[in-house]
DNA sequence: CCAATTGTTATTTA
DNA sequence: ATAAATAACAATTG
């Protein structure tokens, strides 16, 4: 499910811990989730740590920690979570037993920080050291920063020239946290057909499509994550019937602009939901790049 | 039994 | 050699 926004949500649920000490470590050894991961060290290392603060980037959260079983030298201790297609992370009170599927918990005095991952494509990364791990930092420039600029885009789209844009635009390298929703919603917005060539696109499209990234990125995370303090009861909570978002696996579902049908069809391997009145497949006027 | 799922990566094909 | 398409991963649901 989780993609930039949902990240987000999930990540503020577990701030609830932030400034709190894990008292004990409970995970399910072996599973697909701690591929790579060393799971003794992180349970020798976050037993007794103090949770810091966290932050996201993409599909990615960090939690960062300090103290319990970490020397001085070693300084901080960071754990990173990806939630892949299923994942989600909850606050449970500390008598929580827990499900099936909760394959990682972390047991503070007043709360349990639990990970649940059903399909198991999320990921838990765990590093030690004073700067943040190669792949956190590795991460591409977010889509709401300065980096993530017209020109970038323009370049990148060119080398994809031959994949639908669908496909490129769920390219993490350069779209950092879209996922399958939110490319559909951008494209629509922007009024591009999903099977558009990458290349192909004028360089108006290339504008448009910039904006409604950046667009669609600073609503869905206001609505979605909610601002400051505020955390919405469910993710979908304050999604206004205006999004392409609600309609896209609605059979019979109708374009909120046009009041047309909507139409289904797997572009770039994934299904792709678009409004055939709004998105046309041969481009308008104008110079592609 | 078949097909589907808001993700990523390894392998195969062009 | 590069990039695009496909398969695979795992669990559950309709």
């Amino acid at each position: 499910m989780p993609e930039l926004a949902e990240v987000e949500f999930f990540r503020k649920r577990w701030s609830a811990g932030h400034g709190a000490t894990v008292r004990r470590v409970q995970l399910h050894e072996g599973k697909k989730v701690f591929r790579g991961c060393d799971t003794a060290l992180l349970t020798a290392k976050l037993t007794g740590a103090r949770l810091i603060d966290s932050e996201t980037a993409a599909k990615q959260m960090l939690f960062r920690f300090s103290g319990g079983g970490l020397s001085r030298a070693e300084s901080r201790a960071w754990l990173g979570i990806h939630l892949g297609m299923s994942g989600e992370l909850r606050v449970e009170p500390s008598d929580y037993t827990p499900a099936k599927h909760d394959h990682f918990i972390l047991v503070q005095k007043e709360r349990q920080l639990v990970f649940n991952d059903p399909r198991m494509f999320g990921r838990v990364q765990f590093s030690i050291g004073p700067q943040p791990p190669d792949w956190w930092t590795r991460i591409a420039p977010a889509i709401l920063s300065p980096a993530f600029t017209t020109a970038l885009v323009t370049g990148f789209l060119k080398r994809r020239g031959r994949a639908p844009i669908k496909a490129v635009l769920l390219m993490q390298e350069r779209f950092p946290g879209i996922g399958n929703w939110m490319a559909d919603e951008i494209l629509w917005r922007a009024a591009i057909h999903p099977k558009r060539l990458a290349g192909s696109l004028t360089l108006v499209e290339i504008r448009t499509l910039h904006r409604e990234c950046r667009h669609v990125c600073r609503l869905a995370l206001e609505t979605i994550a909610g601002q400051g303090k505020y955390l919405p009861p469910n993710l979908n909570a304050h999604i206004p019937k205006s999004w392409l978002f609600w309609h896209r696996w609605e059979n019979g579902g109708r374009c909120p602009r046009t009041k047309k049908p909507l139409f289904r069809e797997e572009v770039g391997g994934r299904t792709t939901c678009w409004s055939p009145a709004r998105q046309k497949l041969n481009p308008p006027k104008g110079r592609a790049t």
